[in-house]
DNA sequence: CGTTTGGGTTAGACAAATTCCAATACCGGG
DNA sequence: CCCGGTATTGGAATTTGTCTAACCCAAACG
């Protein structure tokens, strides 16, 4: 069903050709449209955490054009077919996380950087029980940070 | 400094009285006016997860009136003051959790509606090194749940 | 007692992120 | 090549939250 060969998003990962990209979206039941093509581009070229203007902004700057709506239908499909991760942080933007590979965040409350917490540099010991008939999506945690001086 | 006596706010907790709740807004360096008397009773007796929006409702239900800004700088002024917590997890809102014991939560990604996670059900075991000069500001574990039916 | 004064409060305008909508463009299968 | 469903689009609409400038009020003052 997933092929795990097309996790790449973390930083540092090589840069993705238009081939993986496509396959990576159809590898999600995602059709490669030239829109979703560009956005896909974008996020696995940075792989950094993005929010939909920045996306919207990178996009523009090549030759290419998407819309604003575009861009978040995009994003949305993304996270929804799980190409993409959505990290929720911001009281005032959602920001997209290219990388799905289990990790965290930090949260710099100062300056609003969003920084990655490898799987292996934290752990989580026991998990609650989780509500009747409900199962786990997803267990994130943030370790909001701030600059020491005071 | 933080008198500790004031750590209502977790759901079950007794309905604090007007003097208990005027206490814990000068105990948190807080002045008590008429309008954040009335938003403070209303986050520590109900006890639930709020946001902006049903504060407002539930305050203008009483006889009492506040305004839309009222509420939002009360609400932050308390977040500032460390009287209440801000929970960010939905992107379109932000809930306000009267309970500053530390505790997590679950969200349930279908409704939306949020749960406590006891401290104590839960357990971080390792943190990783912050980066330089930097502290924590608090850990905060988000569980995404669903509905099993598949 | 009136006055000053400095927060606190207010209504409504404003800003930013995101979604909605109706019209148009595109694409793969027959 | 045509068709039907899906994508895309611009702009308007919605929603959450902030800003502003006037106003109110209580405590300190004279």
């Amino acid at each position: 069903m997933k092929s795990k060969a097309y996790v790449f998003g973390m930083l540092g990962a090589p840069v993705p050709t238009r081939e993986q990209i496509a396959s990576a979206l159809r590898g999600h039941g995602i059709t490669p449209t030239h829109q979703r093509m560009e956005i896909a581009q974008v996020l696995f070229t940075r792989c950094e955490h993005l929010c939909a203007e920045q996306v919207l902004v990178s996009v523009n700057e090549r030759h290419a054009h998407s819309s604003k709506a575009t861009v978040y239908n995009t994003l949305n499909l993304f996270v929804e077919k799980k190409l993409i991760r959505e990290v929720i942080v911001d009281p005032v933007r959602v920001f997209y996380d290219p990388n799905t590979a289990p990790h965290h965040h930090f949260y710099n409350a100062d300056t609003g950087a969003l920084s990655d917490i490898d799987a292996g540099e934290i752990e989580v010991a026991r998990l609650p029980a989780l509500p009747e008939g409900m199962v786990t999506d997803g267990v994130e945690i943030i370790v909001r940070i701030r600059a020491a001086a005071r």
